[in-house]
DNA sequence: CCAATACCTGCAACGGAAGTGCAATTATTG
DNA sequence: CAATAATTGCACTTCCGTTGCAGGTATTGG
């Protein structure tokens, strides 16, 4: 089943607009999460509270994810299918490279059981390893 | 070997101020992680920039570590006694309340193990469990 | 098909946090 | 005590996230 972007948006009550549609596109076809000065850059016709605003909706919509990797900037990938951001009990794994200063969503690997002292309810955990990726590594 | 605060920090080849040593009291006192302006509404009479580059100054001695929790505020610790912060392979394990908001050091429950993908690797972990605290959950 | 409505976009502006340059004050050293 | 070095406070800047409002664009119902 090959849905369209545009049918993928309105399947998730998302109006269709040529922004939102770029936007997703540019997300689409990143492999790393990416900060709103990144969108901003790439889209310097559009405005900032434009690209504020959509990036919202998806979050909103459980499109795109925040991630959270340390440098203090907010960044965001787009959900995969199968995550399940909004549940708490969804656990994320980023990887963020020290040299290139990208950010990577490691889906496929699930973080372990984390144990914490008695009278603590562990309802979350955000991970974030940083190091060397894969390209950096490999030169 | 007790030893004074203001030895302590001579030891660590740091000027002894009146400043330093409150914040230096402040910080051991508390057995959360705060955040810049929690100390800027302590001490109200100083100057921000002084919390701030004092703050930055026990950092970079390694008398205290900064906290990433995902709140988007940077939070301080002291660290604890045989805490390397300044090594790469220290890591660090937290717990921010959402509750009450506070953020503790869990400084004796280690991190796990942690697999990357070939041709990554890892030098350092941040790990910030969200729940409820002790004490929210106790009451 | 048109009007009413809802939604989207862009501009301006705000607030918080982090950081810097500089001058003045304070402490240290010889 | 003088020269030097470090600390402190003030002013200012930058960056990111966020909101209010006005104008434009799309959607819906009659």
């Amino acid at each position: 089943m090959m849905e369209t972007i545009e049918q993928f948006l309105e399947s998730k009550k998302i109006r269709v607009t040529a922004m939102r549609l770029l936007i997703y596109k540019f997300l689409a076809e990143r492999q790393v999460a990416v900060t709103l000065s990144d969108i901003e850059n790439t889209f310097e016709k559009a405005d900032r509270t434009t690209l504020y605003r959509t990036i919202k909706t998806f979050e909103d919509k459980a499109i795109v994810h925040q991630i959270d990797d340390g440098t203090g900037i907010t960044k965001y990938a787009l959900c995969e299918q199968g995550c399940n951001c909004e549940i708490e009990t969804d656990l994320h794994l980023h990887f963020h490279c020290n040299n290139c200063n990208q950010t990577i969503c490691l889906t496929e690997h699930k973080i372990p059981q984390i144990k914490v002292p008695d009278g603590f309810v562990s309802e979350n955990i955000n991970l974030v390893v940083k190091g060397i990726c894969d390209k950096c590594s490999g030169q």
